[in-house]
DNA sequence: GAGTCGTGGAA
DNA sequence: TTTCCAAGACT
């Protein structure tokens, strides 16, 4: 249950002393800076982050203390070991809290830690990471691991630009990594640190303008309360992922709504402002399950590009005018250099994948005539699975509803 | 700066 | 059913 910390407690969790030493220092070096400057202006007037507002001062500790009392307990905030906070923001990244745990969990069992991950197979890591989305991830993990082993004994670099030069690792892992598993007092500014302080300065432009993440940023490095990097980040993402939500905020329970200028102008629904979204586009797409002896074929995709390295059913998009049947009838030709006959519609699948929503027919069906042999066109690899070994093999997720249902289908038949 | 790159839960 | 979008990185 949540509740109002700082409401409750008449004192923060730090001390008032040290509060005192952390914002006058903070503002006389502001002060030092703004005296070559222009005089600031109002903030309310031309939306700029404005350090010697009052409201300043309680924002950093309310949200240290808030986060004391009200973070969720997960596997990597035991110890903030390094390897495991690596982990979690790799795994983090676009992807929510609640999938990403039990994944996490199962990785550190599988590959405990650099090492494990610099020696495994990239299918064994691709397999580990199956459902979980954005594959080049793991690809960047591996290279990662094995850059790690190879020029730092095996231990996450512990400052923000040997982390930065990681493959995988960008401007927000870097500085999470840095300040999550090593107190490096640097901010993180993912997704939540943008909607909370676009919030908090109630900030009128498109939060993602180089413009507005500048003033962004500098206002969070403002807040943030000296020797507490590591709780101050993750309040701010705790209360962006629980409270300070895109849709339907709780103010009623946030411990900054005091200071929250949206909140005070009543603009938080319209606030963060975001740019534009791509549109999204129809697509009709027919798989093929070849059947050949009690086996299935299989492909491996290409070690770039969408769902690299993980294994798929021939097939693919229906051009203008095809038909679904026509389309597989192509694309096996094209892919696999072969004709086929099909002899069975398997089902329909709805999936939707980055800007496309696929309409996936998928069909069995043999070679005809029998006696050909494949040669594989796009695919870097190809072969024949009795349908059970199916799920020693990392698949796009679409393929896997339907492994599972073939799946399903064959022990009916026992 | 704008596209690409997954997935599924929530509204 | 459709739309939104989550602890981003890379080109």
């Amino acid at each position: 249950m949540l509740q109002h910390g700082w409401r409750q407690k008449s004192t923060h969790g730090l001390s008032r002393t040290v509060h005192a030493q952390i914002f006058s220092r903070r503002w006389r070096m502001l002060n030092l800076f703004a005296e070559d400057e222009k005089p600031m202006p109002k903030a309310s007037d031309t939306g700029t982050f404005d350090p010697q507002d009052s409201r300043n001062a309680c924002i950093g500790p309310a949200l240290v203390t808030w986060f004391l009392g009200h973070q969720r307990p997960l596997p990597w905030r035991r110890h903030y070991d390094p390897y495991a906070v690596w982990i979690s923001e790799i795994m983090l990244q676009q992807t929510q809290m609640s999938k990403v745990v039990p994944y996490f969990e199962r990785w550190m069992k599988r590959f405990p830690n650099v090492q494990a991950v610099a020696e495994a197979p990239l299918d064994a890591l691709l397999q580990a990471w199956e459902g979980l989305g954005y594959y080049r991830r793991v690809h960047h993990l591996k290279a990662a691991a094995q850059q790690i082993m190879a020029q730092h004994g095996g231990k996450l670099p512990f400052d923000e630009a040997s982390l930065r030069r990681l493959p995988g690792i960008g401007p927000y892992t870097a500085a999470a990594v840095a300040s999550l598993a090593f107190g490096r007092p640097v901010v993180v500014l993912d997704g939540n640190a943008q909607r909370v302080s676009a919030r908090l300065l109630d900030w009128p432009a498109p939060v993602k303008e180089a413009r507005s993440l500048k003033v962004l940023r500098q206002a969070l490095e403002h807040w943030m309360p000296s020797g507490h990097a590591r709780e101050f980040n993750q309040a701010v993402m705790e209360l962006g992922a629980l409270i300070c939500t895109p849709r339907n905020p709780r103010c009623v329970q946030c411990p900054v709504c005091a200071w929250c200028r949206a909140y005070a102008a009543k603009t938080v629904a319209s606030r963060p402002v975001m740019s534009g979204r791509p549109l999204t586009e129809a697509v009709t797409v027919a798989v093929g399950v070849l059947c050949d002896n009690g086996k299935v074929f299989i492909q491996k995709r290409p070690p770039e590009g969408l769902m690299a390295g993980l294994w798929e059913f021939p097939g693919g998009k229906a051009q203008k005018g095809e038909t679904p049947e026509g389309a597989l009838r192509r694309e096996l030709a094209e892919e696999l250099g072969v004709t086929v006959s099909i002899t069975e519609k398997i089902t329909e699948i709805r999936h939707a994948i980055t800007r496309f929503r696929l309409h996936l027919h998928a069909f069995r069906c043999v070679l005809n005539p029998p006696e050909q042999s494949i040669r594989l066109r796009v695919a870097t690899e190809g072969r024949w699975v009795p349908v059970d070994a199916l799920d020693g093999y990392a698949f796009p997720s679409a393929n896997r509803r339907l492994i599972r249902l073939l799946q399903s289908a064959g022990e009916e038949r026992r």
